[in-house]
DNA sequence: TGTACATCAGTGAACGCGCGTTCACTGATGTAC
DNA sequence: TGTACATCAGTGAACGCGCGTTCACTGATGTAC
């Protein structure tokens, strides 16, 4: 009965697999439907079967990047028993791992756009959020635990407005210098991931980057607490 | 005498100029000897008189556009009635205002690395580390201005060893702590802009950037103060 | 100043490569009666 | 349960594209005597 059905979902899930090492070997600009269909063992036209183009391949493996990405770090952030700001530094360790460990995956998600693609918002902006908002929930806990400071003053316009529109979408419950603070936390995260990945200590400089790595965040966690 | 020298560095001068257009609209996946040898003028193995090899085009490229990034943030951090901090600022924004202007450049310089290019060490060093320089240079003044706090505690191994090679071929006046913090600097205003220039914040969300930007950076300025 | 030779810039054809995508097709798998 | 038809997976050839790089060549510009 299901057994065409079987078929193209096993063979879906196996071109996904593919890709994704192409995009480890290759990254993304390198990334071709040719060559995935050369590994499915099929001929070049018939990966047209199951992907209409290779921007759409593109995106299912942008999906999936992010999918696995937010898994990491909702796994880290779920230990019941730590503090947030412990939580916090697992979850941006578990970031870091994640994005060492695939350095291309990591430049598909937060390095330079790929030429000439561009991510339909509806099926990638969900994914591509669930980090942000963990990160904006352990703050969050932060807050109503009282560590982080939240002043009533609003920041000027038009930030404060822009500001209220993500506080109502994510659910954030700090005001707007609380809410500069995760965008500093924010561009730190994926500032200092990037940094490393894409190779920008020249070789031999840090002989453990994972520490400094720790420094910076346990520094940007300590600014969250202060003022 | 010197007419074919002349000739010779006018064409060179012209290859780079192209080179950095197509950089801009097509970025360096996208960079092609061919295409530029046309813009020239030339049929496309002539291009070969001038450049080696399409990464040697990348390289002098790249060398190009860390000047220029340099040269600009030099610039802002040059006002002599600025204290530290505001130079600081000035220089944060010099950057970002680069980066913004030419986003494929500084994907070049702080993006996912290009895909079976590898940068010479030797001459790509030297201009790729002016930007970092510079800001180790305003956060020495502070140092010796007393405004940035330098406690004497070295942090725990190999890291502490690493940064006292950093300490002396940067020349910088500052412990293991605020050499740290200088780490977290970087991070986050590479991470910034980054976020920005790559497209992170989904368009319609910040109606100003450069808001979040400048206060992302007094922030993380404030840290250096602290502690 | 004039001539002979060496150097260099640019040409044009060619090599071999991989790519995305379309199209008419064969043959196997499912569905309706 | 068996047959007739529709659906779908995969084939193979082809389209047109652009790329990096090599090579033997022509003609102009420089240099040495």
């Amino acid at each position: 009965m299901g057994k065409r059905r079987d078929a193209r979902d096993r063979i879906e899930a196996e071109i996904i697999e593919i890709g994704r090492g192409h995009l480890i070997t290759e990254g993304a600009a390198g990334l071709s439907l040719r060559a995935v269909a050369r590994d499915l063992g099929m001929v070049s036209s018939a990966i047209y079967r199951y992907v209409a183009s290779r921007d759409d391949l593109l995106t299912l493996l942008l999906v999936d990047a992010y999918d696995e990405l937010a898994d990491a770090v909702e796994a880290a952030a779920a230990d019941p028993g730590a503090d947030w700001p412990d939580r916090m530094v697992a979850m941006a360790h578990a970031a870091r791992a994640w994005a060492v460990d695939q350095p291309a995956r990591w430049a598909l998600l937060y390095g330079s756009p790929v030429p000439g693609y561009r991510a339909p918002a509806d099926i990638t902006v969900g994914p591509g959020t669930r980090m942000i908002v963990s990160v904006l929930a352990v703050v969050a806990e932060g807050i109503l635990a009282g560590d982080v400071p939240d002043p009533k003053e609003a920041l000027p316009q038009p930030l404060s407005e822009d500001f209220a529109a993500l506080r109502t979408e994510y659910n954030f419950p700090g005001g707007d210098r609380a809410l500069l603070k995760c965008f500093l936390l924010w561009a730190t995260l994926v500032g200092a991931i990037s940094m490393e990945v894409f190779g920008q200590y020249g070789p031999g400089t840090l002989s453990d980057p994972a520490l400094v790595f720790d420094g910076q965040i346990r520094l940007v966690i300590d600014t969250l607490r202060q003022n």
